[in-house]
RNA sequence: CGGGACGUGGCGCAGCUUGGUAGCGCACCUGACUGGGGGUCAGGGGGUCGCAGGUUCAAAUCCUGUCGUCCCGACCA
C-alpha cells in the first residue's frame, strides 16, 4: 500500500490537514477560521464532552447556561481583560435592522456575563462556594486559525466558581486542574502533557495565576491543552460581588475559572497520529471494535459476534458494507483510528475464529471465537498503556535541558528547552520571544506545581507553540 | 500591518514562455467482473479558466486594474 501521510516535522499541518480530511474528522468552514466538524470527528468530541462532565461534576460544579451576546460595556468593567481580548472580538452593531445603542459582543469567554449574573446570586457567605460550568461555542477573531487547534470559532466547557476566601479559591482551581484536566488527559485521551504555572507574561488576561497542560506536538512544538486560573478579586470588583460574611462584614469573592475545548480533539490527532492516519485510545473511542465482514455470507456471524462483544460492554461498530471493496474498508477504519478490527470471512467461519487487528502495535492474529471477548478486552488495556508510554517516550527524547539562552533557542527549533527559571526572569523570556520561543510552564524539580511564581529553582519549559 | 506565492469541473493540478475553440488524477454516476489492505474493465455526467476592462480575426494564455485566498512573522483555548 502506498503511504498517505508523511508527519515529517516540515510539512506536519499539511499531515495534520490530511489526517483530519482523510479520517473524516473535520474541515475548514465557509468563513475564514471557522470549522466544520463531521459526525465522526463529533463523536470523539462527544466522548470527550462525557468525560470531563462527569469529571467536573464530581469536583462539585454544576451546569448552567448563559447568553452568547455580551454588552460592549460588560467587557470593559475589567481592565486588563478587555485589553487582552479586544483585538479579537467580533462585534455586532446592527441588530433587527437598526443600529444597535450598544454594541453587543459574540463571546470570546464569558467571565463577564456570568458575573454579571454571580453579583446577583452572591449575597451570604452561605451561598458559596458557587460552583458553575458552562458548556458553549465562543468566538475568537484570531490572526492565524489552524483548523481545530486555534479556530475563530471553537467549542468548549468554561468553569466559574466564587469563593469566600483566596486559599479556597486557590485550592479548587488547582482540584480541577489536576482531577478534571490532567486526569482526563493522561489517562483516557493516554497524551503525556507537563502541568505547570505561567509566567506573568503568559497569564490569562485578568488572572492572577494560570495553570496549564502542554502537549509536544510531533513537530516539536507545544500545544496548551488546557488552562485553570486564579482570578484573585479582579471580577469580583469590577462586577461587584460582594457577601455578608460569617461575623458580618461585607467582602469581595475570590474567583476561579477553567477552560478545556476542541483544541483536545485537535491535540489528540498531534499527539498520537501516525503514518496511517489517527490513533484513538481505546477509552476515548467511541467505535473500539469494527466488526468488518470480508464477505457478505459472513454476515450473520459478524452480527452475533458485534452483539456478544456489546453485551461485554464494548463499544461496536458493523461493517457490512459488502458493496465497497474491502481493502477499501481496512484503511477508513485505520484511518479513523478505530483501536481494533475484527475481521469476519468464510475462510474465519470454516475454521470458528476470526482475525484480530490492533491498530497500535499494527499487529493482525487469528483469535479463536471462544477467546475473543478476552483477547479484546486485553487488547483494550495494552493499547491505552502503550499509547502513553510511547508519546511520553517521543516527547522526553525531545527535551533537552540547557544553560544558556542561545542553547535553548536552539533546542526549540526542534524540541523543547529546560532550564532553571532563574538563568531566563523576564528578561530572558523578552529575548527568547524574539525567536518566537515562548517559556510554556514552570514545575519544580520534580515536576510538581510551584506555589507562587517566585519559588526558587523552579524550572522552566521553553518551546515554539501553536 | 511587513515579506512571499497562488486563483482553471467537488478536491488536487497541468496548459500560459511561443494566443487557435480546455485537459489529467482523484471523487461522482451506470454496468459487469470481483472481494483476506485504497481492485479491474467498459461507458458516462460535470468547467463562460476569480472579476472587470483592453489588445487581436481569435485570449485560460498578452496588457491594465480589481477582488479573493494561502504561506512566513507579531496575537492565541
Amino acid at each position: 500500500m502506498a503511504r498517505v501521510l508523511t508527519p515529517q516535522a516540515e510539512d506536519f499541518p499539511r499531515w495534520y490537514q490530511d489526517v483530519l480530511a482523510k479520517a473524516e474528522l473535520a474541515e475548514n468552514g465557509p468563513v475564514r477560521g471557522t470549522m466544520v466538524i463531521r459526525p465522526y470527528g463529533y463523536s470523539l468530541w462527544e466522548r470527550m464532552q462525557s468525560e470531563v462532565d462527569d469529571r467536573i461534576k464530581g469536583a462539585g460544579a454544576k451546569n448552567a447556561y448563559f447568553p452568547l451576546f455580551i454588552p460592549e460595556s460588560y467587557l470593559k468593567k475589567e481592565a486588563q481583560h478587555v485589553e487582552g481580548f479586544s483585538p479579537e472580538l467580533a462585534v455586532v452593531t446592527i441588530g433587527g435592522g437598526k443600529e444597535l445603542e450598544e454594541p453587543v459582543i459574540v463571546r470570546p469567554t464569558s467571565e463577564t456575563i456570568i458575573n454579571a449574573s454571580f453579583a446577583k446570586w452572591v449575597q451570604s457567605y452561605r451561598d458559596l462556594p458557587l460552583l458553575i460550568n458552562q458548556w458553549a461555542n465562543v468566538v475568537r477573531w484570531e490572526l492565524r486559525p489552524r483548523l481545530l487547534l486555534r479556530t475563530t470559532e471553537f467549542l468548549w466547557q468554561e468553569g466559574h466558581t466564587a469563593h469566600a476566601t483566596e486559599q479556597e479559591a486557590r485550592d479548587y482551581a488547582r482540584q480541577i486542574h489536576r482531577d478534571v484536566y490532567e486526569d482526563f488527559v493522561v489517562d483516557v485521551l493516554a497524551l503525556p502533557v507537563v502541568v505547570g504555572r505561567k509566567t506573568a507574561r503568559e497569564r490569562f488576561a485578568g488572572a492572577t495565576n494560570t495553570m496549564t497542560m502542554e502537549l509536544m506536538t510531533g513537530d516539536g512544538k507545544a500545544l496548551q491543552m488546557g488552562t485553570s486560573h486564579e482570578l484573585g478579586q479582579n471580577f469580583a470588583k469590577a462586577f461587584d460581588i460582594q457577601f455578608l460574611s460569617r461575623d458580618s462584614r461585607r467582602e469581595y469573592a475570590w474567583q476561579t475559572s477553567w477552560g478545556s475545548s476542541t483544541r483536545m480533539l485537535g491535540g489528540l490527532v498531534m499527539g498520537h497520529g501516525d503514518d496511517n492516519g489517527l490513533r484513538v485510545p481505546p477509552r476515548l473511542a467511541p467505535v473500539q471494535v469494527a466488526v468488518v465482514v470480508i464477505k457478505a455470507e459472513a454476515t450473520d456471524a459478524a452480527v452475533r459476534i458485534a452483539d456478544d462483544l456489546r453485551a461485554e460492554g464494548v463499544r461496536v461498530e458493523l461493517d457490512d458494507r459488502a458493496d465497497v471493496p474491502f481493502g477499501r474498508r481496512a484503511v477508513d477504519w485505520e484511518l479513523k483510528g478505530v483501536p481494533l478490527r475484527v475481521e469476519i470471512g468464510p475462510r474465519d467461519l470454516a475454521e470458528e475464529r476470526v482475525t484480530l487487528v490492533r491498530r497500535v502495535p499494527g499487529t493482525k492474529t487469528p483469535v479463536p471465537l471462544a477467546g475473543l471477548a478476552n483477547a479484546v478486552r486485553v487488547a483494550l488495556v495494552e493499547d491505552q498503556v502503550a499509547l502513553l508510554d510511547e508519546a511520553q517516550r517521543k516527547r522526553d527524547a525531545r527535551i533537552v535541558d540547557v544553560k544558556t539562552i542561545d542553547d535553548a533557542a536552539e533546542a526549540c527549533a526542534t524540541g523543547w528547552a529546560r532550564l532553571p527559571w532563574s538563568e531566563l526572569g523576564p528578561e530572558g523570556e523578552a529575548r527568547l520571544a524574539e525567536h518566537s520561543v515562548s517559556v510554556r510552564c514552570l514545575t519544580r524539580a520534580d515536576g510538581s506545581m510551584p506555589d507562587t511564581g517566585e519559588e526558587p529553582d523552579v524550572l522552566a519549559y521553553c518551546a515554539r507553540a501553536y
